[in-house]
DNA sequence: TTTGAGCAGTTACAAATGTAAACGGAGGTC
DNA sequence: GACCTCCGTTTACATTTGTAACTGCTCAAA
């Protein structure tokens, strides 16, 4: 029954995401103490919650054990390689000449700790040795003028 | 310069980005002339390729002016403030403590010009002055054991 | 002037997503 | 033993997205 396969990952809606982000935060949880936790951030009701838990079971990302007579969820892809799979899923819409400038639109927003800009700077150091001078555009099918 | 009002950009779907970069490429086109650059890359039939690009035109993406009898699209947002729109809207559900480790696998894979990594690494120098030892995970509610 | 090509507009319909009520079974309560 | 409470399952319904046929108007060729 497990077509587990993880070359793309299932699509993961905004929704959610957030319930995906408390199962990875707290390793396991019952449906109970998931839909407290989030209804302390939405108004979402019972019914909600549970739909999507079903939906989520569905799509293979999460899995089930029974326990007592409730179910205990559990992740089955890691979050980092959620995140992963989602950005890069969503830099493949985008424009190829322009994606180093969206990097450099995200790393100037988002909050980096001391380390991950070290890690930065040495994913940085070491692709600078053959970095092209330039990288083509690939929006149209044959030769773009932009 | 602008780039401060971050007012959600209108959610562009994947089948949309493919419009939206050939008509940002172009600069402005005829509904023809995408039809048909595109359907070199996609098997899409002429109705859907304009009831995508009515879409946009409600969504407010595209704007048109009538020319001849004709339509000539032009987009109302800039490729880049799409691109940096949508990747901060996707880094928004993700947890804090991890986005850095999701940057630098997004480093790692995209095609980067030896400008771009020049850039990246000025934005990280400045950054690394004062960027804190850890960022808190946001995943819960309250606090967070990860 | 009849006809057809080109383009915009209208309608359609299934799948996915957001949101939720209603149903049903198992344990615990009185 | 009757009833209530929890929790999982079914069903529901509007909106969005993917995909496309059908309609209608206008220009230009026959």
């Amino acid at each position: 029954m497990s077509e587990a396969l993880q070359n793309s990952i299932e699509e993961i809606t905004p929704s959610e995401w957030e319930l995906m982000r408390i199962v990875w935060t707290k390793g396991q949880v019952y449906s109970r103490e998931l839909i407290d936790l989030l209804q302390r951030k939405r108004k979402w009701s019972d019914s909600t919650i549970k739909t999507l838990l079903r939906r989520l079971v569905q799509k293979g990302l999460l899995a089930t054990k029974k326990e007592d007579r409730r179910f205990l969820y559990t992740a089955t892809i890691s979050e980092t390689d959620a995140m992963n799979g989602s950005a890069e899923q969503l830099f493949d819409h985008l424009c190829a000449m322009k994606k180093g400038k969206t990097l450099v639109d995200l790393v100037d927003h988002v909050t980096l700790t001391k380390g991950d800009i070290a890690q930065l700077q040495a994913v940085l150091a070491s692709k600078a040795v053959d970095a092209p001078n330039q990288v083509q555009c690939d929006c149209l099918p044959d030769d773009c003028q932009c």
